[in-house]
DNA sequence: ATTGTTATGATAATCATTATCATTTGACAG
DNA sequence: CTGTCAAATGATAATGATTATCATAACAAT
């Protein structure tokens, strides 16, 4: 946790952003939710109860200021909001998504299953991928009857 | 044209709503567009054109209810605005699509790239898969050099 | 201490989407 | 034909997420 804030430190310093206090808070809400996929008002609900006296409008900013800097993916599942999803560490690919149409959970995926697919659509379409956004609708294993 | 048309009245009735003119010249505007990528707000503007009359919450009933119908798929790209995108006439998946960082054009994948990995995550994961959205960002084939 | 830059918090503004409601349309019964 | 009723429409208000504004605070560097 303490070795992972450091790094993300390091990283806004290095595009010479500081880690003050409120985007630390918002940090350790995202990094102790790392399987949530919340969103912007989620987090500052959450960060409100370590420093309370953050504002919303702060919460944004870091978490754009956060997606800017590939720490989090800003993912959008068809309700009305965002939602901000920690990026694994050193992952080079974004994660994929389960969406439960039955109990509305969302599931990760870890595994890299589009290393062959991507290989078809670069050389196919002649498309440099730098990117993807992956997610499945259906009925998740604990729905399955 | 005027097949699809009919083919999505017949839809509509089998449901009990109607194809009213308002209705029609809705979709009458999506397969005229079917290449792009159009927002309600685009919707609209291009309806106005052939029915002056119609007024946006009209358009966004009708959009809601194709989507229903799964007659269009309702997207996000991550900029403010959901997009309306139609289905490939018997198509049983969802197309997916390149989103170029540069340009900012966003071409299609008719083929079902996913065949595999659907398998793996139906027997894996053990998720009954309905649905799917995947896109790629990157740069696009004319933005190469 | 002075200056200048960056960040913050409160709040107003924006903008896409949804809800409301009076009116219109069109099918259908008598 | 009229009258009736449910569905659909259009104008507009309301909502809700996100962004912009701006005065103030923090804080590093003279
Ligand atoms: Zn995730
Ligand atoms: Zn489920
Ligand atoms: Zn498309
Ligand atoms: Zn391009």
């Amino acid at each position: 946790m303490e070795q992972r804030i450091d790094r993300i430190k390091k990283q806004l310093h290095s595009q010479s952003y500081k880690l003050t206090p409120q985007r630390e808070a918002t940090v350790r809400v995202l990094l102790e939710h790392e399987d949530d996929h919340l969103s912007a008002e989620e987090v500052y609900m959450l960060v409100k109860e370590k420093y309370p006296e953050i504002g919303l409008a702060t919460v944004y900013r870091t978490l754009e200021l956060l997606t800017e800097l590939k720490v989090v993916d800003k993912i959008n599942f068809g309700d009305g909001v965002s939602r901000y999803d920690l990026r694994q560490e050193g992952a080079d690919h974004f994660h994929h998504h389960l969406v439960c149409l039955e109990c509305g959970a969302v599931d990760e995926i870890q595994e890299d299953l589009l290393g062959d697919v991507e290989k078809v659509v670069e050389k196919r379409w002649n498309f440099e991928i730098k990117d993807h956004r992956l997610t499945f609708h259906g009925i998740c294993y604990r729905c399955r009857t």
